[in-house]
DNA sequence: ATTTAGCACTCAAAGAGTTAGAGTGCTAAC
DNA sequence: GTTAGCACTCTAACTCTTTGAGTGCTAAAT
């Protein structure tokens, strides 16, 4: 692989995003810092060509990129744009500060997200997972009538109400809270494993058979509090994006399968996927590019956006990791205000 | 408008939902209880015309109805198709019985709806506001962070965290919990006016002013309480629909503002509007088909569908009407199940 | 040994022209 | 008032042609 070849493959790209034609050898020979005839230029695209890296939609078009070629071109050709100041000040606004609520602030920034590229955003919120939990309660509300309450450290909050076959008696009650607060207060929603909670389920039934539709509402919130949210902002913009195949994206609007998957399974840094590479998520011709954020050091969620495979990615790129990264730091300093201490405070 | 007319009109209307196609006076001409000939039909199809209940597509195709013609086909001119009685029964089934909770209840009718209609299914539950509060409770989660618990005697749960600008004391919390409890317990959803809290506001605020947040806090809780909650299910169903504009739907699936106010202001009774008629609603060429369900003889909440213009009145409109009926039965038979007895047990 | 100019070739997209057919409106006869 | 008949209209589908961007190859130039 020649190094004028690259140069060529790069700017074939370059091209292509910008006009969304297929690009032909006359219009880079033209370029700037190209100065080959277009006859050398024809020659390199058909050797990149036959190497996969490009492709014809016809004989006589010019070339497109293939996923390869992006791929490529993203990883080793690429010099991404920078930010201009004034674009990350305004950014800044739009997510907010240390006290902005946390969901809040990947809201805005998936705002910020489509409004830049005119693509729908995608983010996930694991946040809960790394909060302990700080509160459980069970409240009579009426004739056999419960309410399961669980709170977590970093605010979290899930009820859910629970039709019992009997009365319980106070001391029934008190046992059952006693024992359930006892056992899951300050366990870390991430380690609310199976088990723990099966064994609860034994110890209690064995207690009190009544008692088991409380313990499975409770599993069923813990459920709720480890699945991390997956939110997918602006897709109506995919739907205005020809490169796309419009009932691949309304079965993407519908169901959104995959995707969460495919998030939770990222590396770390800034990744681009492609819909051809992987298909559990099945846009054709997508793009997903996204960046996990962190908390603490820990990975906490995702952010990204999901768009066609020529979509800017000089551009786009410095976005999205400057969005987590703006992220992950407020996300820190916010850290010491969050609090960890649920035994600090009684019950009135 | 002569008899003649009407049946031309109610027949181009039949015609048109169950083709698709514009329809010519010759297919007119054709159907069994039409007894003139196409040259009439066409006579009376341009007076129909001139009218604005039909509308050629153009010069040289057949006719479509206005919302103009669906209005009057509609309100006067189409006969109901009766529902199977092995229908209904599936139906029935489908539904649930005395003992589903009334939540579920309708939620099963919207699911039975779209698989009918093929057309999203909307529903609003307002039980909520024919309930009584019958618990308070704020509880400490952390530090200056309290979480507030408002529950009502249908088993509605709304939860808020609030964060304070001092940490309370043991005998503040209780005088607030106290106060509020004894202000709002019992309370019917309903009632809860802007002035019984403003009240409460200027009261507890003039104890202790740190207490606001709390205060305002419940009175957001209430305001949520209040809102009829609306569903749409099988929205999707509205994207492989071909007479509606794709956009417009992805913009109605991801706010769905207008049409909660557009339900809460709708008379009794089954009622259908056009997307074109009403403005805060803006699917182009959608119809909304709802009717409004009863609970001890007071209305609850809709339910119905949202499709296109051109959907089979005549089937959809009785399956309309049979579940709602069927959801008043089933909430009126189930009253004397619900709880209304608040006080009926303390907090452990 | 590359690079380049030149040229014949290819192919899709756009435009022009044609046809077919469904449907209309009007007129004159019934 | 109704109907048959007919000329007219307009779209959708099809074919034919043209255009031009772009290619691959070859032979000359560097």
């Amino acid at each position: 692989m020649d190094e004028r070849k690259l140069k060529i493959l790069a700017a074939v790209v370059d091209e292509y995003v910008r006009t969304g034609e297929p690009v032909g050898s006359k219009s880079i020979s033209k370029l700037e810092n190209i100065n080959v005839s277009s006859a050398t230029i024809r020659n390199d695209m058909a050797a990149l060509e036959q190497l996969g890296y490009l492709e014809q939609p016809h004989t006589s078009a010019g070339r497109v990129p293939t996923f390869k070629g992006y791929r490529l071109y993203i990883d080793e050709l690429m010099t991404p744009h920078d930010i201009p100041d004034e674009e990350k000040i305004r950014l800044d606004e739009m997510l907010g500060d240390r006290n902005t609520p946390e969901e809040l602030l990947v809201q805005n920034a998936a705002t910020a997200l489509t409004e830049i590229t005119q693509c729908a955003a995608v983010v996930t919120n694991a946040v809960p997972r790394f909060s302990v939990i700080s509160k459980v309660e069970v409240i009579p509300t009426g004739k056999r009538l419960y309410v399961i309450l669980l709170i977590t450290s970093s605010g979290n909050i899930k009820n859910k109400a629970c039709r019992l076959e009997i009365d319980l008696s106070h001391e029934q009650l008190d046992f059952f809270t006693h024992y359930i607060e006892e056992n899951l207060s300050g366990v870390s929603v991430d380690e609310l494993s199976e088990e723990m909670l099966d064994k609860m389920v034994a110890a209690v039934s064995a207690y009190m058979v009544s008692l088991s539709p409380l313990v499975k509402g409770i599993c069923e919130l813990s459920e709720d509090l480890r699945q991390q949210e997956l939110t997918v902002s602006g897709s109506e913009k995919l739907l205005s994006c020809d490169e796309l195949d419009k009932m691949e994206v309304v079965k993407f609007i519908e169901h959104k399968d995959g995707l969460s998957e495919l998030l939770e399974n990222a590396f770390s840094g800034i990744q681009v996927k492609f819909g051809a590479e992987n298909d559990s998520f099945a846009i054709g011709n997508s793009s997903l590019i996204v960046s996990k954020y962190r908390k603490g050091g820990k990975e906490a969620g995702s952010l990204g956006i999901i768009g066609p495979m020529r979509v800017d990615y000089k551009k786009i790129i410095p976005y999205v990791e400057y969005l987590t990264q703006k992220i992950s730091a407020l996300m820190d300093s916010d850290e010491d205000d969050i609090i960890n201490a649920p035994d600090e405070f009684q019950a009135p």
